[in-house]
DNA sequence: ACCTGAACACCGTTCAAGT
DNA sequence: ACCTGAACACCGTTCAAGT
């Protein structure tokens, strides 16, 4: 039986990773199978293969998208009147990011691969993209910094509030979580930048 | 069949967590089942339901087993010299600790619970001790803060060399990973508390 | 009391066979 | 060309039955 083609491969595609998307946000990564996810659009668990390597294949399609939203919303902060405004309103979008997007950000760092596939070019370059944007942000406070130097200090910045964000999305403790994840970020943002500029 | 009892119930119950945690190091999470584990061990699935209650209760037991692991290790580092030293060689200590154990160490943070178990009280409890390190650490450069003002410092700072640490583990990109970790964890101790301390 | 192993309701993935 | 669905080799978990 077969050849139904009510949909194109292209539309079959996106129905799947809807579908992905939206059991992961309901259930978590525990809930999402490919059975699932054919039996969500109403098509044979064979067909998810037809368009995709296999699950991880998916995860890791879902996590690109991902990627790039991102790199889109912090491409989208203005720059602000000083560079600690800017990097605290980098920090704050990528803050609510997370908190937005809570299971399906936590997708792009805890899905581990296995170890035989490479992570998608297009997800690299987007981490790129994103260390790029709060370098341009931190350089005009490190005047006489070396390249190098404004990378070092970006990247660990940047680490920092990741990992703010982290903790804050497990909701797992009375201090830092959800609720507070804003003022925690700025806190770093703050006394870290203070930390650059000060002898 | 059955009463065979070469093991108390205590032994069955190490040899269980044993060869759950040598499973998951030479796998990861997704090589690790309940049936790998009773055939690891030499005894049928059932068996593993008379001592745990399922195979998320084995996991809740291991990462509670690390996090007092992580406790000894935070607690034995030396306080030193200056406040700035002893919080260096409690971020290098943390930092180690995760890269002796990065399989481990992940599943710290990244196997969500399904959301009808709650965490264990020793695990929140042993998560408390590990900030309370950092606070006593970093109250000497806050002469002037009050308790508060130092909790949400030293938890900042917390979450930020966590951050570190989590992107270094995933060794993914070709600046921040295993090999640099203790540098970008340094950097960000030394400006955060340069920022603390400068006014 | 302790342990088994069959049973149930699931998985991911493949691929011959149908239209 | 596209899709199916049976098949294979697995899961987690339960629980009657055995010693």
């Amino acid at each position: 039986m077969a050849r139904r083609s009510s949909h194109t491969p292209e539309e079959l595609r996106q129905r799947i990773l809807e579908a992905a998307q939206n059991i992961i946000e309901r259930e978590g990564l525990i809930g999402l199978s490919a059975r699932e996810i054919a039996r969500s659009i109403g098509y044979s668990p064979g067909t998810l293969y037809n368009i995709f390597e296999n699950l991880d294949d998916v995860l890791l399609t879902l996590q690109t998208q991902m990627m790039a939203s991102l790199v889109d919303v912090m491409k989208a902060v203005p720059t602000a009147e000083t560079p600690q405004l800017t990097i605290d309103a980098l920090a704050h979008a990528y803050v609510d990011f997370a908190l937005d997007n809570k299971r399906m950000w936590n997708l792009l760092f805890t899905h581990y691969l296995p170890s035989e596939m490479a992570a998608p070019v297009a997800l690299i370059e987007n981490v790129n993209i994103v260390s790029s944007i709060v370098e341009s942000a931190i350089a005009p406070l490190m005047a006489k910094a070396g390249k190098l130097e404004i990378e070092v200090a970006a990247k660990a910045l940047w680490a920092g509030v990741h990992g703010v964000t982290a903790i804050a999305v497990t909701d797992k403790g009375p201090t830092l979580n959800s609720a507070t994840a804003h003022a925690f970020a700025r806190q770093l943002v703050t006394t870290y930048t203070r930390g650059l500029t000060c002898k």
